[in-house]
DNA sequence: GCAAATTGATTCGTGTTCAAACAATGTGAA
DNA sequence: TTCACATTGTTTGAACACGAATCAATTTGC
């Protein structure tokens, strides 16, 4: 438990050491690399790209909106839908900011041997595993009574 | 990452469980688990406990002094120091309360083999160092513009 | 013994995160 | 066709989480 909370926060201090420097957070930082490698989407697939809640997207998405990163159009196709894309200052920032918070871990494993990362993915893998059964029986449990 | 990611979300569902059950959030009822773990200690033990930036924990304390659950006392020795303690009613409703947050993880790793835990153990532990020790670097480098 | 630095708690501002509720739009079945 | 239902994006409200600034109390340095 105290290093998976060391990872979060080594990320975080990672974020905010970002932030300082450019302007961006992690997670906005992370959006506009999702916008730049998958093209443009919309707000729920975004979403989903980034495990959290289209509430919680709307809000990144307003900051890059706001600092002219990003843009919102509309989707000819379905008027329910808005279409995220990078401007060109977007694109254009991005190319020489550094990864996105997953870079630093990437870069973190880059220092580990193969074995280590295999190990280290087998046994991560399996304690998610554990933990999301986990979660279902509680949320069971929960339910119930 | 990945895995990293959905640890963290499974970590955060079972806190909503737990919250819609007890009306405790995961912060709190870890908060409420160190108090009675370690006696009355002031605001920054307990943040430093919690890993946590003192200034976050004013709110978790301030909800749990809110509910009934915490008391506030003053420190006749260090008249800057706050005494954090459970009241009896903190005390008895931790008694029938699921494990704060970690439990989650602990019952997780007792799904597992003691050599999954060693080696999950060894590779944290060696990512964490390596993630840090970028941290630091990155800190200096953006420090000096 | 008193000024200066430090420490402990708090407040403030910004950003992230979720669930719940909502409007607008699209879809499918009676 | 029409009406119930689903989907998409948004708003709202609560709780975290951080750093910076503030304030009182304490410790230090001279």
């Amino acid at each position: 438990m105290r290093n998976l909370r060391r990872m979060v926060k080594a990320l975080e201090a990672y974020s905010m050491a970002v932030e300082k420097r450019y302007g961006l957070t992690g997670p906005q930082l992370w959006a506009l690399w999702e916008l730049s490698r998958s093209g443009p989407m919309g707000l729920k697939d975004l979403a989903e790209r980034m495990y959290l809640n289209p509430s919680t997207v709307v809000g990144v998405v307003d900051r890059l909106v706001e600092k002219g990163l990003v843009a919102r159009d509309p989707d000819p196709s379905d008027r329910r839908r808005v279409s995220l894309d990078l401007t060109p200052r977007g694109s254009e920032l991005l190319k020489d900011s550094p990864h996105p918070a997953q870079g630093q871990l990437l870069h973190g494993l880059q220092g580990m041997s193969l074995k280590e990362v295999q190990d280290l993915h087998a046994s991560t893998a399996t304690l998610v595993k554990v933990m999301e059964a986990e979660n279902l029986d509680a949320t069971f449990f929960f339910a119930d009574g």
